[in-house]
RNA sequence: GGUUCCAUAGCUCAACCGGAUAGAGCAACGGUUUUCUAAACCGUAGGUUCCAGGUUCGAGUCCUGGUGGGAUCACCA
């Protein structure tokens, strides 16, 4: 039986037949490190029944454990803290049990069938820092999922088709002179993004020598007693400025040249244009060579690739369902609503008064789609919370659709990237690119590596891989350490520090046990399990934090935050290093500790390289 | 304005779902290398956990109200 659950059992015992208490659930805690002892039980909420003072009644109970636990060597009580203190047989027996059986997860996800959606790009820019959050996020996840015991299902949704990608081909059609990835050695998706800045470029000055036209001069000073504009005249804002960015999409749709060919565009592609679909296909196709490298780099891969070209039909159906069932309601244009007003919410359309679908019928159509192929018990969106509204919303729609796996959607919100400077802003160029930012950190890592110069006699192939496996693990690091809820600071100076609380620490961790162990495979020495007489603090508390990394893959799952492991890798990292200091390992005397102490390194680095792969980082054998 | 998320050391983040004296890293200052990799280790300094109430034996954590910030409230995706 596991230790907290003979602890529950007894305690419960002692309580019962101390003060008569039968009901409660007994919950333990870590000791503070304070504070002598393993578990903590609080003893406070039984006061009134044992009506004793705080340290009488901890110590009375402190007794009865102690008489009842084999395991427990004494305690100690501190007001109403009753710290109980295992014995080193204890603790030597949870090390030899690592030992014997590696790292073992709890299985807490029974097989249960999960489809994971992450990444989810646009094609017509290439991908920048928090799209990499997302992937790393995502893929991490999913990795973590697998280790509970989950059966999952990567998929990534390509948004290729719509306005957007009309843009980049207009313009590339219109100045692009024929350009190509291999013509101008630009990579295939910085390409096309070239073209989408540019169409933004000719169109803000098309736009802004309207706005100086005497039509849209006109267009101003009906804005400026418009309804519309009481609000910016309130804040007292620029009239002016107000009225450009109000503006802007009506122009784009009543008046623009280049915004109609834009629209013509997609519409012939909606109908099938032969010409139209295969520069479509061109110029997507460059741009999956270009996520291919990213992602091939990034290290995340997907098991099902949906295409938006391919679902965004989808949901119709699902539309009219709702219709017949009363779900939806149609308006006097036609279009049709959900109202959810009762949910505190608003209503929301589904479908327009021409008959196409929005964003959201589209996701309503691919949660079936997916439940058609894959008959998921859940399903998981990695998306930023700026969509949190979107998918509230989903989930209700599914549910009022009475789907079966309506219950099983799960949006897994992350927070924004911001930088230093705010926001990352696209229009004003703020976006930090993440194949820019990928050579950046690995040109750091090479630098780093070679100023400190411990790799002679490694191979050109060894050291770039080595540069890849560090560079990588720092950025993903980064960005995976901090709760995933949450919106998070991206400085580019400390993601490329490789001090501290770093993948690289926590790799240079892995290399140094991984050197010993080598050197004592080398020369004859045994890294077996063998029960030492003594147990060092510094020991035990690699030990504890071995035995505690099970319950953080299990928390990481069901909270689904893949920082809960990255904290917990660097904690033993941590206690490694100071054990590591103190204490000699290869070089001890006695054989006995000498073995154990190789046995328990050995059982460190294996914990590290698990949890860094389930955070999707590699570990280099040397650096 | 409605809804919603957030606020912890100079900076970036933790704090095991209500427990003890709130912890790390970076930055600053000082120390450690004839011993298994110093990308390391040790020490010093740094806090009214945004503010005001409330619940509780006990609050950074829960509730109410403020203040400040983000997101969202598109027939865009």
């Amino acid at each position: 039986m596991d230790i907290l659950t003979t602890l529950g059992v007894k305690t419960k015992e002692a309580l019962a037949s101390l003060y008569d208490i039968a009901e409660g659930e007994i919950t333990f805690e870590n000791t503070n490190p304070n504070f002598a002892g393993d578990y903590t039980f609080v003893v406070f909420p039984y006061l009134r029944h044992s009506r004793k003072k705080p340290e009488d009644t901890a110590a009375e109970i402190g007794d009865y454990l102690k008489e009842n636990v084999a395991e427990i060597d004494g305690y100690n009580v501190v007001k109403g803290f009753l710290n109980l203190e295992l014995s080193n047989d204890y603790w030597l027996n949870v090390a030899q049990h690592r030992i014997d059986e590696g790292v073992t997860v709890p299985n807490i996800g029974g097989g249960k069938k999960v489809v994971v959606e992450y990444s989810s790009p646009n094609t017509n820019k290439p991908l920048h820092l928090g799209h990499i959050r997302n992937n790393v996020l995502g893929f991490s996840f999913c990795e973590i999922l697998t280790a509970n015991g989950y059966d999952v299902i990567k998929n990534n949704l390509v948004n290729d088709r719509g306005i957007h990608i009309c843009k980049s081909m207009i313009a590339w059609q219109k100045w692009g002179n024929g350009e190509t990835p291999e013509s101008s050695s630009i990579k295939g998706d910085h390409l096309v993004g070239k073209y989408y800045v540019e169409f933004e470029k000719k169109f803000q000055a098309e736009y802004a020598t309207w706005l100086s036209s005497e039509e849209g001069l006109a267009q101003l000073e009906t804005f400026k007693t418009s309804n519309a504009a009481k609000k910016y005249i309130k804040e007292e804002a620029d009239l002016n400025k107000a009225f450009k960015s109000e503006y802007k999409n009506t122009y784009f749709n009543n008046h623009s040249d280049i915004g109609a060919e834009v629209k013509t565009m997609l519409k012939q592609w909606e109908d099938n244009d032969d010409e139209v679909i295969a520069l479509w296909k061109k110029m997507n196709g460059w741009v999956y060579d270009g996520f291919d490298a990213t992602y091939n780099r990034l290290g995340v891969s997907f098991d099902k690739i949906y295409y938006e070209s391919n679902t965004y039909l989808l949901g119709k159906e699902m539309v009219q369902q709702g219709l017949e069932s009363g779900a939806f309601f149609t308006k006097e244009d036609g279009s049709v609503w959900i109202d959810l007003t009762d949910e505190g919410l608003d209503e929301k359309i589904v479908q327009r008064a021409d008959g196409t679908s929005v964003y959201i019928t589209q996701d309503i159509g691919t949660a079936d789609l997916k439940y058609q192929d894959f008959q998921m018990d859940k399903f998981i969106y990695v998306v930023g919370n700026e969509q949190d509204y979107h998918f509230k919303v989903l989930q209700l729609i599914l549910k009022k659709l009475n789907k079966p796996y309506a219950d099983g959607l799960y949006h897994l919100s992350y927070g924004m990237v911001d930088l230093p400077e705010g926001k990352m802003k696209s229009r004003e160029g703020t976006v930090v690119d993440a194949d820019e930012l990928m050579d950046e950190v690995l040109s750091t890592a090479q630098k780093q590596t070679e100023e400190l110069g411990k790799t002679e006699g490694m191979s050109a192939e060894q050291l770039t891989e080595l540069y890849e496996t560090l560079g990588m693990g720092a950025l993903k690091y980064y960005l995976l350490k901090v709760d995933a809820k949450k919106r998070m600071m991206y400085d580019p100076k400390e993601s490329i520090d490789f001090q501290g609380n770093t993948a690289p620490f926590i790799q240079y961790t892995y290399t140094r046990i991984n050197s010993i162990i080598r050197a004592a495979n080398e020369t004859g020495k045994s890294t077996v399990f063998v029960e030492p007489n003594n147990l060092e603090a510094e020991e035990k508390d690699l030990i504890v934090l071995m035995n505690a990394y099970p319950a953080a893959v299990n928390a990481a799952a069901n909270n689904y935050n893949p920082s809960e492991i990255a904290n917990a890798v660097y904690e033993l990292a941590k206690a490694f290093n100071k054990f590591y200091h103190e204490h000699i390992i290869l070089g001890a005397e006695d054989e006995a500790v000498r073995g154990f102490r190789l046995a328990l390194s050995q059982a460190v680095g294996e914990t590290i390289k698990h949890g860094f792969s389930l955070l999707g980082i590699g570990v280099p054998a040397r650096m």
